[in-house]
RNA sequence: GCCGCGGUAGUAUAGCCCGGCCUAGUAUGCGGGCCUGUCAAGCCCGUGACCCGGGUUCAAAUCCCGGCCGCGGCGCCA
């Protein structure tokens, strides 16, 4: 008699292929529930997708009994025949034999059947609710076939994944915006980015190494595309010939990040996203940060020569690439070293400019990279030069001096390229459990 | 960190400038009633709110000060 959830079937496998006419279990949450007198219509939403479950007072008493009670959002399994049914959404429905009531749901604090209808705040506050809503599921489904594709293009390509430290004794660059912790009676860090020990996985003769991890930033950004914790999609790969290998690897991980997103999920992406990029780009264009400077000019905008771009100048450069070579996403090349983070390798015939780049989608930069200054004596030099002390940086100066070869990297910012992907205007729906400067919990 | 805007039922909002007409409006939710084909079901009845503290005033949701929180811009960054 009882309902037995091991012969459960999921929504989407009654809606296609299933036997009409036979009995089947299904069991999920409860989407809408309308009431009719002797007749209950509820539509049961479980992972795979939504159905009309039809319960009658004429066919089971009990069962209508319990329907009449039931409040959204309830936990249920019910057991029925699939008929037919043109009303149906979907075409098809169940007709209730038994029903269970798992859990009843209180009312709920906020509107889960339309995101817009609450504030992002109140969403965030009753997270595991609002995840309840299709569209917010499918930006985490969407973020983790991104994450898998950029995983497996890497195994694919000769790299090894590594597990670095988040738990660090010193800061990666010197600067205020690292967290401190107390490790037990020493002062420590969170890692704002695995930047010195990826370098170390490629001079300890890895190679080529990549990291998915967190990253930490203690800015107090009140913006829509800062967290002050991230995931990073780190690598670093050593024997390249100049940073246009880096960037090579850079473009075809975040391309095949967003074919892997349209191709799996492409027709639920667009159905609730009307802003996502809806094709893979062939091609990333490069332009130097010294032609950015002159098309930014050139379009108004007033740009400092020498200086890093604004975020202002980051979006109109968006919008002039998407119009001048209908491309989204753009490396912006050999930024000026005085912006540049002191491991950074200078250009060899003009050293206030850089072998580095950034990656701009729609304007946004996502990934920041180049190749960095693997000769002992210039690393201790530029550092030197800013402001900083080599004897903070014993150990990692240290490596290379045993043999170091040439190498490079980048970091990609996973939230921002979903973002980015899908149009959304704020970074904290990308983010599961988001923190920004106020937000702690949940 | 600096600057701007904001905080009204469970949720989203109107009212605030120009204090009294606010016994605070609307939608949705919630509770109850009618209904065997709905699809954000419908119709009827009911329910529920001015962020906290101080001040000005005969009178404060409305004006002033402080706090907390939210949203956004900038710097900076992924």
């Amino acid at each position: 008699m009882a309902i037995r959830l091991s012969e459960r079937k999921y929504v989407a496998e009654l809606l296609h292929g299933a036997k009409i006419g036979e009995k089947y279990v299904v069991a999920g949450w409860v989407d809408t529930i309308r009431i009719h007198g002797k007749l209950v219509f509820i539509i049961l939403r479980d992972r795979t997708g939504k159905m009309q479950l039809v319960v009658k007072r004429n066919i089971s008493e009990n069962a209508w009994r319990e329907a009449k009670k039931l409040s959204p959002e309830s936990v249920i399994g019910a057991k029925g025949i699939l008929v037919e049914s043109k009303a149906a959404l979907g075409g098809r429905e169940i007709v209730v034999e038994e029903l269970v009531v798992y859990s009843k749901a209180d009312p709920l604090p906020i509107d889960i059947k339309d995101h817009s209808k609450t504030t992002l705040a109140k969403r965030l506050d009753w997270r595991f609710l609002d995840l309840r809503n299709p569209r917010n599921q499918l930006i985490f489904l969407v973020e983790a076939e991104m994450a898998r594709a950029a995983r497996e293009y890497f195994y694919n390509n000769g790299f090894v994944e590594i597990y670095t430290s988040k738990i660090v004794g010193a800061a990666t660059e010197g600067g205020a915006e690292v967290f401190s912790i107390v490790y037990f009676d020493k002062p420590a860090f969170l890692a704002q980015s695995p930047q010195l020990y990826k370098q170390m996985g490629v001079i300890s003769g890895f190679e080529k190494v990549f990291e998915i991890g967190p990253a930490f930033r203690a800015e107090p950004h009140h913006t829509t595309r800062h967290l002050t914790e991230y995931t990073s999609v780190d690598f670093e790969m050593g024997f390249i010939d100049s940073y246009e290998d880096v960037m090579r690897v850079a473009e075809q991980a975040v391309l095949s990040m967003i074919q892997a997103g349209l191709e799996r999920y492409g027709k639920r992406v667009r159905e609730f996203f009307p802003n996502t990029l809806d094709r893979v780009p062939r091609s990333i264009p490069r332009i130097t940060i010294r032609e950015a400077y002159k098309l930014l000019r050139s379009s108004g905008v007033s740009v400092e020569e020498g200086e890093d771009l604004s975020s202002e100048a980051e979006r109109k450069l968006g919008e002039i690439v998407l119009r001048e070579y209908d491309a989204p996403l753009v490396f912006v090349t050999e930024y000026p070293w005085r912006v540049r983070p002191f491991y950074t390798m200078r250009k060899s015939d003009e050293p206030e400019w850089t072998y580095s780049f950034d990656l701009l989608f729609r304007g946004l930069e996502i990934a920041t990279g180049g190749q960095r200054e693997h000769r002992y004596e210039v690393l201790v030099k530029q550092l030197e030069e800013k402001g900083l002390n080599p004897k903070n940086f014993e150990w990692y100066l240290s490596m290379f001096r045993y043999g170091a070869p040439p190498h490079g990297g980048a970091g990609i910012g996973l939230e921002r390229v979903v973002m980015q992907f899908l149009g959304l205007g704020n970074i904290r729906e990308a983010r599961l459990l988001p923190r920004d400067p106020e937000r702690l919990v949940p």
